[in-house]
Formats: structure tokens, C-alpha cells, sequence
DNA sequence: ACCTGAACACCGTTCAAGT
DNA sequence: ACCTGAACACCGTTCAAGT
């Protein structure tokens, strides 16, 4: 009972494993799967080979949600110092938004490793040196940046966790939850959800550039 | 070998487990081990009772999370309607920054239960009704309650992911850091570690006061 | 009504052994 | 140099059985 595979090791001869590999396979199960479904012996299976073999290349699943995390950083577009520092700030939260939007998993995570990597670091001096080169002092960049990932990420983490992703389907939620509610326990969630019920208009991206824009117009490089 | 416990069934007779008591514990045990510490046999140990017996009283893990969660929000300090919206959106910032530090575990949960407990719709209510009477209408008091909370908890999400609490070891870390950089490659990130360093004085008291004015100030009631 | 023992299908990680 | 089998100490959850 049980075939043993004769294939593999004599025709194949698979290549061998490389920590790159591993954090794909890692990043395409959690694609799947969301984070609970990255398991050192579910990415071993996805690559053909044993748990342990893992631990070759990499030195914990902690070491392995370090590479996932460095590598979504990696497919943000860095901002250009050249452009006007408004217009880079928006480009680069657009990126961010979109890449947390194809790895709902890593919203938690891009700022949670206390080990970034290069891409991350790449990052943030992009970042960083956008806002000096729009004329920013350091402390003032440093505050600008933090304002600015403050909202982004907080945006984002309830954007991903709400059950819906359009305005049709918020409609229908709310009119779900406005029936489960006891109305006049919560008068003014109740007058929020029966009012989109009405209008379904809610849009999420539309409502993450008011916020965004509210927070470039408030913030002033330092005058000379 | 092994003790039979004669005297728990016989003279103490432990109170019947209920809801509350399992959150409870679950509750203290993230406080002290973080949310991983948080398992079905942990909470089941701490109550002196087998895992099993927990389904009793949760239907599952989820369900004392949600548990966890709407626990939080109970120890928020509800907004007053009566006084001035932006003093009553500093002081519930303050109260969720404050709830947050006391259980670090809460942050990347608040927002993401899908069933709301009594507490956090009554929660949310306050939020909303605050901001009616403040003079906002049904759709810029949601605009103005996302944008808070997407920069409280953006804001809270870093903060407590850092390794360091107050400015003196934020100077040890910075230096540890630059230490280790590449300093060609990462210039303006090896310029902002350096600067503070230097100067210390990084505070993330006044750092989160500074945003969250900026915001409510440019935040504005609608005109009648 | 509430609690439990045994079981199932999982985890991350270590270590000595294989090639 | 890389991969594996066996083992350890864990998970959440179901179910039939006990009181």
C-alpha cells in the first residue's frame, strides 16, 4: 500500500529549497488561506517536502511572517522625491492600499516585526527622504509620516475587516443589522444604518481620499 | 500515584462556570501572555475545570474572543453629548489609548468582530450621538468617526508594536539601530536615528495629542 | 444541567539519523 | 549540504458517557 515515488528523485531531482521559496509559498497560502492557514507543515506540503526541511532555510515561522511582511513592502511603489510631496503621499497610500488589498492578511503585520527587512527599510527612507526633499525638517517629517501611516493603517485595518466590499452589499448588511438591533437602545447607530439603507452610497474609496486630503491640506512643511 | 482531589467536590464545591467567568480568565491571561497565550486548555486550567467543559458556556474560540473584545469596550468611558464634540472626541481618544495600553492583545481585534456585543454598539452609539449634537449631520458624523479611529487605532497599532516605552530607551534603540544600518543605503532613515540620539525628546504622549488636534481641528460640523 | 475521558486531526520545533 | 522519521509538548473541537 502506499506508491513510493521513484520519479522524483531520479528523473526530477527537485531544485533545492531557498528561504525566497519558502516566504512565497508562505505568501500564496496566506493568499488563500489568511494567516491562520500559514503552517510550517501546510507550506512544506505546497513545496513538496517536510516540515523540518523548512528549518534549513528559515530559523522560526516568526523568521518566515518577517519575509512574507518584507516582501508585501517590496511591492509598494516608493515615493519620488522629485514630484510635489502631496501628490507622492497620496501615490505611495494608494500603493500601500492596494497591496494590503491583494494580502488582507498583512494588515496586523506591517508594522508589527521588530526585524524589518531591506524592502521595508528601502521604504520608509523613500518616504522619509520625500517629505525633506518637499521641504520638511526631520522632527516634522518624522511627524508627518506618522500622522499619515497612522490613518492609512487604521483605514485600512477596519476597510478589511468590515463584512462587505461595495455599496450594494453595504446596504444589504446594514438593513441586516438595523433589523437585529433593538431600536431604541441605540438611537443614532440605528438613524446611521437605516439612513445607507435608504442611500447606499457609501464608498470606501471615495471616503479614504476625503480623510487622506483632510490630513495632507492640516500638514505644512516647516517655512524657512 | 497521582492524588485524587477529595475535597474540591466534597467541601468547596467551585460555583458553576458561566460566560463572564470564562472571559474573564481569558482576559487575564492575554494581559499576561499575549493572545497566543489565550487557549481553550489555559483558560480551562485557570477556572481548575477541563477544556471540554468551556463549550458549555462559549460555542468556540471566536465566540470568547468577541467575548474579550466587548469587554474592552465596556472599560471605555462613554462621550458626553453635553459638552463640546472635540474635548468629547479627546477624551474617548484618551480612554481607548488608555484601555488599549492596559490590554496591548485588544488593538488588532477591536475592529474586526463580525458580532458586535452590547457594549461596543453602545459604544459606538455615544461616539455618534456626541457628534449629532455637536451639529454634524448623519453622513459627516460617520466621515468624522472613521477618520478618528483610523488614526487612534493606526496610531495605538504602532505605538505598541515598538520596542520601547519611553523617550530614554527610544534613544538606546535609535543607536542600536544605526549601529547596525548600512548607512549609505538608508540615508534619511540613518539621519532621523541619528537626530534623535542625539536629542531624545520623542514623545508619543504629545505625538499622538499633536495628530488627533490636527485632525479635529480640521474636522468641522456642518452649516445649518 | 454541567462536567469529563477519550479521541481526532491538527500545531511548532528538536534531534539524531540518513544520503 | 540538505532532507527525513520519530518524538515531544502542544492546539480546537466532537461525542458518548458519567453525575
Amino acid at each position: 500500500m502506499g506508491e513510493r515515488n521513484i520519479g522524483r528523485h531520479t528523473r526530477a531531482k527537485r531544485p533545492p529549497l531557498s528561504r525566497d521559496m519558502v516566504v512565497a509559498a508562505a505568501i500564496a497560502l496566506a493568499d488563500e488561506a489568511g494567516e491562520t492557514g500559514v503552517s510550517m507543515r501546510a507550506i512544506a506540503a505546497r513545496l513538496g517536502v517536510q516540515a523540518m526541511s523548512l528549518y534549513n532555510h528559515v530559523s522560526s515561522r516568526e523568521d518566515v511572517l518577517d519575509g512574507m511582511v518584507d516582501s508585501v513592502f517590496g511591492e509598494i511603489d516608493l515615493p519620488a522625491s522629485t514630484t510635489d510631496w502631496r501628490e507622492a503621499m497620496r501615490d505611495r497610500a494608494a500603493s500601500v492600499r492596494a497591496a494590503l488589498q491583494r494580502h488582507h492578511w498583512a494588515v496586523g503585520l506591517m508594522d508589527s516585526r521588530r526585524r524589518p527587512g531591506p524592502a521595508t527599510l528601502r521604504h520608509h527612507d523613500a518616504v522619509l527622504g520625500a517629505l525633506r526633499a518637499g521641504g520638511f525638517s526631520v522632527a516634522m517629517a518624522v511627524h508627518a509620516f506618522t500622522v499619515i501611516d497612522s490613518y492609512l493603517y487604521g483605514f485600512v485595518l477596519q476597510e478589511l475587516s468590515l463584512p462587505f466590499t461595495g455599496p450594494v452589499e453595504f446596504g444589504e448588511v446594514a438593513e441586516g443589522i438595523a433589523r437585529d438591533l433593538p431600536a431604541d437602545a441605540y438611537p443614532n447607530l440605528t438613524e446611521v444604518l437605516t439612513e445607507y439603507t435608504r442611500r447606499p452610497d457609501y464608498d470606501y474609496a471615495s471616503e479614504f481620499d476625503l480623510g487622506l486630503s483632510m490630513i495632507l491640506n492640516a500638514l505644512q512643511p516647516d517655512e524657512a
